[in-house]
DNA sequence: ACTTTTAGTATCAAATTTCAATACTTAATC
DNA sequence: GATTAAGTATTGAAATTTGATACTAAAAGT
């Protein structure tokens, strides 16, 4: 493993419960000696990805920065952001953008239609890979080579025992999602929010990312969600043509890769 | 240099301009070998960092997902959010929270009512450090040991001299913003936009950051800047309050410190 | 005033990584 | 089938990191 990677991981000891830590946690939780601890943090310190309250550390300031030049250039995004405001404004319902980075589907950019429909989203979570909309219609348009293999790494979690016992049946639930064109999901992720969601496509053919519509439950139990769907999915398209003829040189989007 | 530094530093060649890269410009850029780029590109790609396209590199997903977690778990924006809410409903205009970082004011969180003011705003974005209401009142409140290292540093540069021709005048000019507890700023950032600006204090007395209400100009003209201004002050001070007792145990928030 | 803790740094030789040069795979393009 | 582009494997030499130990400086008890 390389220096860097070590290095870069006392930033995932920071976590919700736990928002702030001293460098002998860091030593203790890492396993490296106290000196090396203080080095590392001293190491993220002077990078500003830590600052440091007097004793405890936190994440720092320069998260937000790259988070800013990152939004501020994503081609999705960019591609995205009017069309999803032309969209919640048509429907009066909340609009989110998702990307696909290696197999994990993440929340890139919410247009929120007055009120928040719920706080568990927003841009940087990422999506349970099998609930919701957005995750479901993106695996439907993975190809089936990347969806056996998450089978075969997955099949044994509940969440995918619920779409299928065995591959021809998880892959037979895949395919009607694509050959519909959307998908509707009511409760899987928040038990009180509906999501509409039609996949976007890069110029190579493989997923970008999805487009989904949140409806606030009960109250989206009575929209008429084949229409919704139709609407989502001629936005997406809409998101996927601006995507293919990319106005910037060199940066055409193409299927995006992650290490797992 | 650390070697952690030396890799980081590949993020900071991406820029607006040139939003993605490949192993050949990382390799010249950095004046590093071409096997050392691809290593140094897969270092980052193993830990999410940058995302890779068929050739080029962009920025990836693991920001996102970090400023995710630091949104949720950031002492200052927790204690500051509802209030925000409170003041624009009152005001009818947006609000913004900024930090301080070292020596640096980075906009932590945005409110905005309606409308946006302006798109050149927005969490992450570092203030020009001399121009506009938020740094200007951070620097009034950072003592004047700080304040005069700041002066000793960039007292050359043009945003510096209209403050000051020297220490003592420069000085006096914050200490005018320190007495008078907020300072009111007309298109210093950004040209149709006003602000006013209230520190926010730390437990120990130190700057934790500023509470900026945002006038849409030339509307912003006409409002009564005094009485902003206090209503401001107040709204500061209450988030002051909640940041000192705050409800985390071992997670008080003393004056933040960055490497230079 | 005097210990004791806590936060952080300095030194150093040993162990581990990284580095650039070169050669080698692929896979796509011509 | 040749050529280019993206990326990896292999090398020993060079640089960095590591942990043990010792050290400073400041705060907190007592």
């Amino acid at each position: 493993m390389s220096q860097f990677q070590k290095v870069f991981d006392v930033l995932d000891l920071f976590t919700e419960e736990r928002t702030t830590l001293s460098a002998e946690e860091v030593s203790d939780l890492l396993a490296v000696s106290r000196p090396t601890a203080f080095r590392y943090l001293r190491w993220l310190t002077e990078t500003g990805l830590v600052s440091r309250l007097s004793g405890r550390y936190a994440i720092g300031a320069r998260i937000m920065e790259l988070d800013y030049r990152s939004r501020r250039s994503d081609p999705l995004l960019l591609a995205a952001r009017d069309v999803m405001a032309r969209l919640t404004e048509e429907t009066q319902c909340s609009a989110m953008l998702s990307g696909v980075f290696g197999d994990k589907v993440v929340n890139i950019h919410q247009d929120e239609h007055r009120a928040h429909v719920s706080a568990s989203f927003g841009r940087g979570r990422a999506l349970p890979p099998f609930r919701g909309a957005a995750s479901k219609v993106v695996l439907a348009h993975l190809g089936s080579a990347r969806l056996k293999r998450l089978f075969d790494d997955h099949g044994h979690e509940p969440d995918v025992q619920l779409l299928g016992q065995d591959w021809p049946e998880f892959s037979k639930y895949f395919r009607a999602i694509r050959q519909r064109g959307f998908y509707v999901s009511k409760g899987e992720v928040d038990s009180d929010v509906a999501g509409v969601a039609a996949p976007i496509l890069s110029a190579e053919g493989g997923v970008a990312g999805a487009l989904t519509l949140l409806l606030q439950l009960p109250h989206g139990e009575f929209l008429d969600t084949n229409r919704l769907g139709n609407l989502v999915m001629e936005r997406a398209r809409e998101i996927s043509g601006r995507l293919t003829q990319s106005p910037m040189p060199a940066d055409g989007a193409a299927s995006v890769e992650t290490a797992a």
